[in-house]
Parts: C-alpha cells; structure tokens; sequence
DNA sequence: GCCGTTTTCGGCCCGACTGTTTTCAGTCG
C-alpha cells in the first residue's frame, strides 16, 4: 500500500472509532497520524523497512504495528474488525447536519437505524422524537438535512462559491455599522472546493448586522441565527455563515476563522510554548480567565499578530500547515506570484478545434485585456470528440495565425498570437503528431485524453515519455482530474516531476476551475526540482480569459513566485525559454 | 492512541449555537 492508501484506510479507522464511541483523543490520534503519512516527503516503504516510522510525530507503538502491517501485507486485521462491526450506513448518516457519532449511535443502538433511508422513515413515523435526547425540532431538521442533501451537493467550485460570496460582502461593507468585514475559511485560503462561505464582520452593533445580514436578497432559508452568528442557505445551494465579533477582535477573529483547522492548532500551540493563549477574541498572557482584557496583548492586524508570535507574515493561501509555520519562523516567506504578473496564458482553443471564437477575434480581445500574447493550442486529430486537426490543417492555420500577427505588427500592436497545439498522448505513449510539425510550433502541449483506465505505471510511462520529446513545452493537466465529478487517473506524481526537471519540460496548471491540475500540493516538490509553471486558461472562450485570476489563487496555494511560472515573461523572454529546451535536446 | 526537563499518568485547542433540558450534551467549525 502506498501512502495515500495508509492514510485513507487511518482516517477510516478514525470515523469507525467516532461512530463506536471511542475516546475522541484516540480518534483524533488516527486523524493526526493520517495526516503525517500524506504529507511525509520519503517513499513510506523506504521508511517502514528501515524502521523510522516511530521518528515520525505521533506515531507511537501501536500505530507504526498497524502501519507497517499495511504496508507490507496491504491490509490490516483491526480495520477488517472495525468495519465488519460497523453499518456502513451509519457512516453515510455522518453527513447529515445535526447528527455526529453520539447521536448515530443512540439512534443504532435505541432504534436499530443502520441506512439513512431507514432514519428517513423513522422520521416520518415520529419515531424519533421521543427518544431521550432528541424532540420535534430534532427530527424535522434530520428530514431537512436528508432532504437538502438529496437536492443539493454539499461542496463546492471555488468559481461559483467566490460570485456568491462577493455581494454578501458587499452588503455588508456597505452597512454604516459594519466597521471592517472579509471573507474567511476555505474561501479566503483559495481552496480549489469549499463546503461553505464564511464571512466576518466587525462592528459595535452586531445583532443588527446579523439581523440585515439574515434579510439580504438570494437567501432561501435562515439555518441559525443568533447575537454574533448566523447561518444562511442561498438559493444556489451554497450555505453562508457571518460571524460578527468587536473590531479589537477581528484580527484574531479572522485569524481563526481563515484557518485552516491545523494551521490554528500549530498556532495556538505556539502560543502555549510562549506562555501566552491564542483564540478567537485575542492573545493573552496566561492567567486563570482565558478572555480577560487586562491580559491582552494588542493587535490591530493579522501581521501584529504573526509578529507577537515571532513570525513573519503568513498569507491566508498557505495557511494549511505544510510547513508555513516553521518556515515564517526563520525567513520571510516567499513573495508569491500576483495575478497581474501574468502576461497571458499558453494553452487555449478556439473554434478550429471545440473553442468558440476564431483566432482573430480571440486575438483582439485578449489584447483589448492587456494581455501580451495568447497561445492558440487545439486539439490534435486523436481527440476526434472535439474537432482535432490533422497535420494539413494545422498548416493551414499557422499560416491564418501568422497573417493575423502581421496585421497586428502593422497596426503597431506588440500583442502576439503564438503558434501551437495541444497533442494527444496516445495510449502506447505515441505522440498524435510527428517531430516535423511539432518543430514548427511556438508552444507544444501534450495531454492524456483517452484511455484513462490504465495502470498507474502504464499512464506515468506515457507522460515520461511525452516529456522527453525534445518538442513537448508542457504537460497538460497532468491528472485529468474534473473537481467534483471525476477521479484524475492513476500517475506517478513523483517520477513525472522528476523527468520535468530533468528534461527542462514545464508543467501546466490548468486553471480552469473545473481542474486546477497539478494540484497545488504537488507545487512545492515541483518547484524544489526547479520546474516551471505554465498557468494557463485551457480557454474554449473569452470570458475564460479570467481563469488566469484564479489559476493564480491556486499557484499561491502551491508556493509559486512570479519567478516560477513562465507566462509572467514579457513575449522576447519567453520565446527564448521556448527555444531552450529544443535546443538543449538536439 | 500519543506524549513527556512539571515524564509513565493525565492531559490532549476551544467557544458558540441548538435543542433538549432545567443545567447540559452534542455538534460544528
């Protein structure tokens, strides 16, 4: 079992153990070990036959047992045991607001509920509210939550979470006793999906802010609310929630809510070796009342705050405790990548292939954004679902491509189109055009678009392979990953990086909201073996144009510079890093 | 289940809200 595996099969463990009953400090032991194997940087069975999986921070004695039984006979007899004790329909009813693993388990125990649908009709009968610890309300918000669950997903796309939360915020930037406010949570840290938008307010009048909050247009129904929080359900599904706190606690209120979980949990625990304790109302010097104000140490911002723990400023998008924390500790962090360093983007279609605009109207409006140049890269012939062009018709546009930049030369412009072609790996590892062509091209892409279903080596071996063709720029959505709603293959994270670096190939991150691929995770790994980035739109359209914003979101998350990402080169550099690699193949 | 210069037991981040109770347990973030 490899890593991702091990961690998977612990937080089971874990959300088995919760469901028995189980002390939440040994749950929470599981989480926490899942958690260090996911993020370790060795081959875990390097580490498990040298015996270092007890070196590792909370992995005792039982765990590195359990540990090293799955990883060298690929299951583990505990987990079997838990499993086969457990309904696996109880799990399923984790995920209905309301109701955690005490309540589950009542509901088992007292009424031998095992499926959510047989919670449904226990409902209905009234069965449950009369059961010790439960009444009406109870169970209508269970018949709520199944229902709300069927009608609507519970995550979502960070492009349709951010449109949503913008007016809210604007709401209440605009009420007169709104003194600051932001967003907060997974929204603020640019996850590529949330489960919610969190919203935080500062104000001298928070029930009124609460209350005008609850009354805004586009809200479906009002969950929770109360003095300093409410919870919203919007009409597209999203649910909102507004916490309102003093404003010499915003800081640390925004602080907390931006999160993430274990990011707050380093924090606070850094705060505790300083003698000092961290929540959402303030820093305090220890004393008994965690909240009195005569111990507070004072903070107008976040960066004060940062500052008073001995760190150096953190931003929101790496507050995810990989490392941020013991890094702040020492040095500045890096100066990421903004999404105005971006000069355009170098995968794009247009109606050639499946885009929607022809090359000369796409050129005038990525000029009319001030953008410098836009890669003109369709489908090759293999992705026949999609219009792909054979040899003869990308010939025929490059020669269209090149007359549109003459055009654009003689009107003065200094935008560029540029050349190219997103070429299909196909499934022996073949490219779906020859060198000769590939050599005429400004920018090559090569992307996997068909037979997903390959073993892990099978796939990695196609991308090695495909980056070691001399006239391959970039790897196209490395994974082929579509965020909530289909799995990325079965690749080598790991050896694909490691050919980029030695091949001097970049690696995209598609910044189409539906893939963000690479994931962000795998930046920092990419970026320590000196590969580059290309963030770049895969646009169909023009409004696509505006994936490079968040496509820059993302590569923050992953660590990126402006230096790291070589569409932030005005067009002369570039194309001189497009003719570095041919020429150091030949 | 993990951890430890206050170390082999007794902590483990912590506060708001809800619904059920009648002082609090469970859930959530």
């Amino acid at each position: 079992m490899d890593k991702d595996q091990v961690a998977e099969v612990l937080t089971n463990i874990a959300v088995l153990l919760e469901l028995k009953g189980e002390n939440p400090f040994k749950t929470r032991a599981y989480v926490n070990a899942a958690r260090t194997i996911e993020t370790m940087s060795e081959p875990l069975a390097m580490v498990v036959s040298e015996q270092r999986l007890g070196e590792m921070k909370g992995i005792g004695e039982a765990l590195q047992k359990k540990i090293t039984e799955l990883v060298t006979t690929g299951g583990l007899a505990y987990y079997e045991e838990l499993k086969a004790a457990t309904p696996p329909g109880l799990v399923a009813m984790l995920d209905i607001p309301g109701l955690g693993p005490k309540k589950i388990k009542a509901l088992h125990d007292e009424l031998g509920i095992e499926t959510v649908e047989l919670l449904e009709q226990a409902c209905k009968d009234g069965k449950i509210a009369g059961l010790k610890g439960f009444g009406e309300k109870t169970q209508t918000n269970i018949l709520e939550g199944i229902h709300r669950r069927r009608t609507y997903a519970s995550r979502h796309l960070i492009s349709d979470a951010l449109p949503t939360a913008e007016p809210l915020l604007e709401a209440l930037r605009l009420h007169p006793d709104v003194i600051r406010c932001s967003t907060a949570g997974s929204l603020r840290r640019h996850r590529e999906v949330i489960g919610d938008i969190d919203l935080l307010a500062s104000s001298k009048q928070p029930a009124e802010v609460i209350d005008y909050f609850t009354h805004q247009p586009g809200i479906f129904n009002v969950i929770a609310k109360g003095e300093t929080k409410a919870s919203v359900l919007l009409e597209g599904g999203i649910q909102a929630d507004l916490r309102v706190v003093s404003d010499a606690e915003y800081p640390f209120a925004l602080l907390y809510f931006t999160g993430s979980k274990e990011h707050n949990i380093v924090m606070r625990q850094r705060a505790i070796d300083r003698d000092l304790r961290l929540n959402e109302y303030g820093l305090f010097r220890s004393g008994a009342e965690t909240r009195d104000p005569k111990l507070l140490v004072n903070c107008r911002t976040e960066e004060e705050i940062f500052e008073k723990l001995g760190l150096h400023y953190i931003p929101p998008e790496l507050r995810e405790d990989t490392g941020e924390v013991a890094l702040a500790e020492k040095e500045p962090l890096p100066r990421l990548i903004e999404w105005t360093d971006l000069k355009g983007s170098l995968h794009n279609h247009s109606t050639w292939s499946d885009g929607h605009q022809q090359p000369a109207d796409i050129a005038r409006a990525m000029r009319e954004l001030g953008l410098a140049y836009w890669g003109i890269t369709d489908h090759s012939k293999s992705s026949f679902q999609a219009n792909g062009l054979d040899a003869a018709r990308v010939r025929q546009q490059l020669k269209e491509i090149r007359q549109i930049n003459e055009d654009l030369a003689a009107e003065g412009s200094d935008f560029r189109l540029l050349t190219g072609a997103e070429v299909d790996i196909l499934k022996d590892g073949r490219l779906d055009f020859e060198d000769d062509l590939l050599a005429e091209l400004d920018v090559v892409i090569a992307s996997i678009h068909q037979s997903f279903n390959q073993s892990e080596e099978e796939t990695t071996s196609r991308l090695v392979g495909a980056a070691r063709n001399p006239y391959v720029h970039i790897l196209g959505h490395l994974t082929g990953r579509l965020l909530l709603e289909r799995e990325p293959y079965k690749m080598d994270h790991r050896a694909v990086i490691d050919a980029c670096a030695e091949t001097g190939t970049w690696i995209e991150l598609n910044a189409s909201p539906l893939r963000f691929d690479m994931d962000w995770r795998w930046w920092p790994y990419a970026r320590s073996k000196g590969v580059k980035c290309a963030i770049n739109c895969d646009a169909h359209r023009f409004e696509h144009a505006g994936f490079l914003r968040l496509g820059a979101g993302i590569a923050r998350k992953g660590w990126l510079t402006r230096e790291d990402v070589v569409n932030t080169l005005p067009l002369d550099k570039l194309r001189s890093e497009l003719g570095r690699k041919r020429a150091k193949m030949q």
